[in-house]
DNA sequence: CCTTATGATAAGCTATGCCTTATGAACACG
DNA sequence: CGTGTTCATAAGGCATAGCTTATCATAAGG
């Protein structure tokens, strides 16, 4: 099963309110730390986690760290889960037929 | 979020290899263990995730357990993520212009 | 009945996930 | 430099996930 990891990733509601967070725009660490309601160390270990999966990317910019989103990997989960659900629920309907 | 319990069901690679399964028949506790490779309690105990989630159902038949996923559910959640990834692509888009 | 097949569930163990607290590194700024 | 801000990371603790083994219930079939 492809993007196991990935999928794995976004199963907290931590990391998916990040990723919903930097959909609208990068952000340092900080920020996210207070739209999000958690301690910063909680914060930097989950966005750890969203970085080694390859869903965001990180750019230092002076003492901070502005974290976005990776686009195309996004692009690329959306398209496989897309066209593997259609799988399913194709096969699902060859079954009642 | 919604359908955070049911995306958690399914962050599983046994749990997703169940729903792979039944999406293309329905199937006893038995065949499950050996298609996927597994003991039979812990098959038990991923059936029993996945139906307090609401993703499958049971149909007991002689002795045997027969399972086979909920499409309506199936479908539903499809739906949601379908629309979550556009809005949040749509989103990363407006980003960049 | 007795036996066999099937499957649910409990108990116990280990690994992992996620939090806290503490610390250190890197940069900006006076 | 010294200080403050931002952040990563290590260490420790606790809860949960997921496995094994063991057991029990139910139904079929002689």
């Amino acid at each position: 099963m492809p993007y196991e990891h990935e999928l794995k990733s976004l199963s907290n509601p931590i990391r998916q309110s990040v990723i919903n967070e930097l959909a609208q725009r990068p952000m340092s660490v900080r920020e996210l730390t207070v739209k999000i309601d958690v301690s910063q160390p909680v914060m930097s270990q989950h966005l750890k986690v969203l970085k080694e999966a390859g869903l965001i990317e990180v750019r230092p910019e002076g003492t901070r760290n502005i974290y976005c989103v990776n686009k195309e990997k996004l692009e690329e989960i959306r398209a496989f889960w897309t066209a593997h659900w259609s799988n399913l629920l194709a096969s699902l309907n060859e079954q009642k037929e």
